[in-house]
DNA sequence: AATGTGTATTAGAGCGCTCTAATGTAAGAA
DNA sequence: TTCTTACATTAGAGCGCTCTAATACACATT
């Protein structure tokens, strides 16, 4: 910086002005420095720039799991928020493991970024709290009733309602559900899927499977469910993934689906769009979540705003070629 | 820090020492500093330890496309040997495009990552050598003979040949390719493509389309391929992502699949071996290039290997249910 | 007693910027 | 002319660490 200044014979106070295009700076000035900057190839250290202003204009990101498409969709909506706001994005990875998160937040953390945004988070409030006092965050894809930070998530609840609503009135009884172990939103979807079964005089075939949000998990537990005396006519599984997992067991034990089980997933990714998988499920407004995410985080760094604020958008179902009327029998 | 080395009554140097584990440091201080930095919860500001330092500890990963489970599965491979070596990975999102990937080439410089892994890049090799001038750079997934930077890929060239012999073998005679634009490898797996096709007399039936490593790329190349008047009987689509969406588009014509048309991808992902999808592609080791390109990049970090390496992995057919013989006509 | 060796600790100069307060300068108002 | 006001520029004090060189001290060696 001291060179570019020296080469444009200006201060570098000057220079650093130029650099973050700051008003009130001569054309003339400008073009030296930025000619000098040139010439020196000079570009700035964007380490000691947010160490000297506090603050980086970089959002973390925490993605639970790379492999879920999920999170990729919520990203593209992040992503898009975060380029018309000014701000870079920088993602983390949480390996599907608390760990992973913690460590990735630590990370974040330690760089300073202004703020967090953690989707599918598996940790818990109190840490998520805690957290919150050093930067801004906002949890996407999980409820909470926290008073310190906001989150942007779908209501599960009325998410896994719409599921058992469109089962029953396809006339199943046995409806079993596959969940998703410590993953986001599970206490939610399987609250409304109890609820629902009850509501609808099918308490007794309330059947809750363990899965963990990803294929093998729900392999597994559609291996468990099929192998039950009185197995369901129709699954509905935590997410997606753990939806194709089950799927694929279904069938490789020979049962036809819809024909013998239904099989609902939830989060609408590209998975379940597919024309081969072709999956009933119910769809989160992945773009407009990232967006809310983003949008919220900007209202705690610009404004001052220190309410917890929760955006929880509409669910909908999306019919495909998993769910039909159950067998005759 | 100040207020660490005041309560624990030493020095900020020992606070200094302390916080990074330096060796000769008394274990009575080190308890002294410890304690006092968790009672005021203190934690470094990375930013200020790299700038002081002038290294980071931190790999950036540029990653093409985070709806391709490719990518996710490179990943994986990198944060285990990141790990294990006490490196943090940050992740950059290229948005499937040239301009996101600068962007997080750039932003990763300013944060002066000690070094860069550029998965699938559509970066131009000598924008990459300009890079590598900054910091070194490792290129996964495209084969450069580049004298600066290191990569580590599968032999495209022969991948696409054991995709070729393997359906010359079945009897497939017009076998068409859908490539995958400007991503990674797509010259290689091209170039193979038409060779083992010559090599076969098959020289007269090479017939590519154009595609992008995308879903909807690979629908809208073989619906081109499937309207064509001398239509394949196989098709080799350059990457997984766009077999599926071939797969698709082929089935929803009313062709089957292979008993009408073979399709044979390239990565071997989760989506490829997906029951439903079964689909008969070329395995890339993804654990082994993502190690590997860590491997390379400490090389340059901690020892002073300045000539550029390239590691190059086998590819490996994986026979699925996407192909067999062509219809006897 | 003098010297050497190794370990433990510290002072203080950077790292490369930003930002406040001060200074300079030109144009319009009184 | 003198005073305002607004804009343009700069000096220099941090930001929160690391790292070199210096210092202190205990112990072993001659």
């Amino acid at each position: 910086m001291q060179q570019v200044a020296e080469l444009a014979g200006v201060s570098t106070a000057l220079v650093s002005l130029v650099m973050r295009d700051a008003p009130n700076v001569s054309d003339y000035r400008r073009q030296l420095v930025l000619a000098a900057a040139d010439e020196l190839g000079y570009r700035p250290n964007v380490l000691a720039r947010n160490l000297a202003s506090r603050r980086t204009q970089t959002i973390g990101v925490v993605l639970n799991d790379l492999h879920n498409p999920f999170f990729a969709e919520i990203l593209d909506g992040l992503q898009a928020a975060a380029d018309e706001s000014d701000y870079r994005l920088l993602i983390g990875n949480g390996s599907h493991s608390q760990l992973g998160e913690e460590r990735s937040v630590e990370t974040f953390l330690q760089f300073r970024a202004d703020g967090l945004v953690i989707a599918g988070s598996m940790l818990s409030d109190d840490l998520l709290e805690r957290t919150s006092r050093t930067a801004p965050i906002v949890v996407v894809g999980r409820t909470s009733s926290s008073k310190v930070f906001d989150t942007a998530n779908t209501d599960d609840q009325v998410g896994a309602r719409l599921v058992i609503d469109h089962l029953v009135a396809l006339g199943h009884q046995r409806i079993a559900h596959i969940d998703g172990g410590r993953g986001a939103g599970v206490i939610e979807r399987r609250a409304g899927y109890r609820t629902a079964m009850r509501a609808h005089g099918l308490g007794e075939h309330i059947h809750v499977v363990r899965g963990d949000f990803t294929e093998a998990g729900g392999r597994k537990a559609a291996q468990t469910l099929m192998q039950h005396d009185r197995r369901p006519t129709a699954i509905f599984a935590g997410n997606d993934l753990s939806a194709v997992g089950a799927l694929d067991i279904v069938e490789n034990l020979g049962f036809d689906v819809p024909g013998d089980v239904s099989i609902v997933g939830y989060d609408n990714t590209a998975l379940a769009a597919m024309h081969h998988v072709s999956l009933t499920t119910i769809n989160q407004p992945t773009e407009e979540l990232g967006r809310a995410a983003i949008g919220l985080l900007l209202e705690r760094l610009d404004g001052d705003r220190t309410k917890a604020t929760h955006h929880v958008a509409e669910p909908e179902l999306i019919r495909r070629s998993t769910s039909g009327s159950p067998p005759a029998s």
